[in-house]
DNA sequence: CCACATTTGTAGTGAACACTACAGATCGTC
DNA sequence: GACGATCTGTAGTGTTCACTACAAATGTGG
């Protein structure tokens, strides 16, 4: 019995392709058109591989979140949970300004409020940035029980609070803020974090 | 000449209906459907009063932006620059996990990245936002002519951190983030104003 | 070279969208 | 009370959306 046609086509290059009309466009914003010609694929071929635009999205976060983990792995390698958290905050400036990409995160820009049919997308995205949540939370656990944090220091407080100004950074990426603006951002933040860690 | 049919129903109490629909779904997710639902009113009513869809949007954030600067003159009225910043961030961790309201901020869930055929919708959310981080920094500036803040404290930069931090929570709140979590954020955010405000 | 399985391109499908034509209703004015 | 003007409800309009039927194309296994 024969195996079929083979796909003409690179998923994973498609895939960068899809991941970037998501993140311009949001998830609703994004057409089926405009997602096939950035693509270089035709309607068909995209149901058949990803089944539909929601399955599209999810194997796009799958291959954003791929690069993302490399990502923190070099993050989370720090010698300290200071040095984490100025890593964190700075690759996060730079990134979320890098002319490649578009600006922001795809798992901010993707989109926090959906229409009805699109209701799980939201959640999607939030699960996919609690998890860089939890990365840090484990990483400063870790840390404190190294003395590398203050016994008044909170892993959990410390990791949402670098969430929060991160996914703020985002917000103000989306709106055209300069990479300098971002990193000034980063800096203060990183005093909070010091204060908060001596604790 | 006569002067025509009435309008049947108050613009206003229309507008905040509108605002809590486009609050929850995002300008592109809100349908006119759905809008002209929770307004209780038909669609070339909606037309006849606000030309569009993002005509509609408009008025609606002009609503917003009237209850926000009520709001923030509260906060701005505080008597030194620290306590703006309290009151900023508390006041943002409470009004967005209000049950009364979709969580989050109107200016941020209405829609970051939008489709070609919305694309200054994320513009106009933009120039509200920034509205905001300009009151701060003026105020800071005010603060400063007085020596309510250090020498080395930059404004510009105090208010774009707290802007980013207020839109970083948005996110979280959009995700289910809970009331003392947010709380939590402003409380570690001003520490940062507090060591930056010394310099 | 011949079944067979899968992909590809063309050309649509029904549904949902933002928006509106139209006729009847309701006002102020003469 | 008739008139001009504006609003209201019904019932659509054309367009765009996500998605797919179908037949030709292209591979493998016998």
């Amino acid at each position: 019995m024969g195996m079929g046609r083979p796909r003409a086509f690179d998923a994973d290059a498609a895939l960068d392709q899809a991941m970037e009309v998501f993140w311009r466009h949001g998830y609703e914003g994004a057409t089926i058109a405009q997602l096939t010609e950035a693509m270089h694929i035709n309607p068909p071929s995209l149901y058949a591989a990803f089944g539909s635009k929601e399955g599209l999205l999810k194997a796009a976060l799958d291959r954003y979140s791929e690069k993302r983990d490399a990502w923190m792995e070099k993050v989370l390698g720090a010698p300290t949970a200071r040095e984490v958290a100025e890593r964190f905050l700075m690759e996060h400036a730079d990134a979320q300004t890098d002319p490649a990409n578009p600006p922001g995160c795809l798992l901010v820009q993707g989109g926090l409020a959906c229409g009805t049919g699109s209701a799980n997308v939201p959640f999607e995205l939030a699960a996919r940035r609690n998890h860089t949540e939890d990365q840090l939370r484990e990483r400063f656990v870790e840390a404190k029980a190294q003395c590398d944090l203050g016994d008044g220091a909170e892993p959990a407080s410390l990791a949402r609070y670098l969430s929060a100004v991160v996914s703020g950074m985002c917000v103000m990426a989306s709106s055209g803020a300069s990479r300098d603006a971002l990193r000034e951002i980063a800096m203060v933040s990183l005093k909070a974090f010091d204060e908060q860690s001596k604790g």
